[in-house]
DNA sequence: CGTGAGTTTGACCAGATGGTCAAATCAAGA
DNA sequence: TCTTGATTTGACCATCTGGTCAAACTCACG
């Protein structure tokens, strides 16, 4: 194991290949699925080689989710109680569905995690995103109650946001197998930036 | 292997058994992540006893999953063009998401297989699941042509139930660390019927 | 009851998989 | 250049896992 000190280049180097690599196989297979040669492979490195800079397969996972669950919140992180609320919430749904089309390995990391019900970052759901929802909610009904936007239940739009921008990376080949040749985004934005404005005008 | 003559009282119980348990177990872990140890344990069968039923882990799933698509797809496959459309519709997402409250193990046992992109089922996405879309999404564009309902992209209105309704059986965790006590399905009810009458209202 | 088909199982196997270790190789600063 | 810590690897191990098989047991029916 390389000793905590300042990472050298190399380490720098051998564990952003790691992570890169992991998040390939661990989105594609899920945690059970992937295996640590494949991750090795991938990275191009042997899987001893690999064991020097992570201590196991879990750590690498652990490793990765908690680094990119700052990434996959910060959309909402950004909803601003200042901002114009129908213009805030549709910039919050533009950047989600950004990170579908761009991120999608990263949606999908999540996606396989919580359908096996999240065994390894239950805790962060609990803590972290609550928080971080409760948060936003509270913006979200301060709204309602000054008639800027519909009433709605405020969880359940926040769910609908996550459900109907994460569906295109998550159950893409679905998608897919259905449109066709048609990029699904392309039909996507327009079609949930309909859908919210018409649902969220008072 | 049994001969396939008509089953008999213990072949009848037994696949069953293994049908049910092979459900509990590949939802929850997905397909790689289930071991036949498991499932035979949870059917009360050893383990060359299931296989004696299934020559194999693969054909198990296999059998649930072609099993289970009719029942997956019976809902759509009710919306009548001769109907109220926006009656056809509200109903036809009303039993979607009451498959997510009764069928949560079936909704996960499909996302688990899409998520990793549907290796083995791709066929039937092409080949039915996009033959039924298109039956019904060709009844909702005459719907928009008559000006019944509002006009929508047809397949991403089809996407959007799917998303918005199996997002409470799918990610369930998620849903439940955010909402707490509160059942998530009664909130989701009122919400989603409201989301799609102000949607579709012309 | 006898019998043959249907059912069940303990023992076993081969390959996959996560992980270890000592030895070899490499890199960078003194 | 030399030394020392960082890096890499081949060989290896224990366990898990899907699957096999022959032998034993059970059941239904004549």
């Amino acid at each position: 194991m390389p000793k905590d000190r300042a990472p050298t280049r190399i380490q720098k180097k051998n564990r952003a290949a790691i992570l890169e690599a992991a998040l390939n196989v661990f989105s594609a297979h899920g945690f059970r699925g992937a295996t640590v040669d494949q991750i090795a492979a991938e990275a191009g490195l042997s899987k001893p080689n690999l064991l020097y800079y992570f201590p196991s397969k879990e750590a690498i996972h652990t490793a990765l989710l908690s680094g990119l669950l700052d990434t996959w919140l910060a959309p909402l992180h950004e909803l601003d109680a200042d901002g114009d609320p129908m213009e805030e919430i549709l910039s919050y749904i533009r950047r989600k569905l950004q990170m579908s089309r761009e991120l999608p390995r990263e949606s999908r990391l999540f996606a396989n995690e919580l359908v096996q019900g999240a065994p390894r970052i239950h805790e962060a759901l609990s803590n972290d995103l609550k928080a971080l929802v409760d948060e936003k909610t509270a913006i979200l009904t301060q709204w309602m109650d000054e008639g800027k936007i519909a009433r709605l239940h405020p969880y359940h739009l926040v769910f609908s946001i996550w459900a109907l921008t994460q569906h295109y990376a998550d159950f893409d080949v679905q998608v897919r197998a259905i449109l066709g040749d048609e990029d699904p985004f392309d039909g996507a934005e327009p079609f949930i930036d309909t859908l919210y404005r018409k649902l969220l005008t008072p």
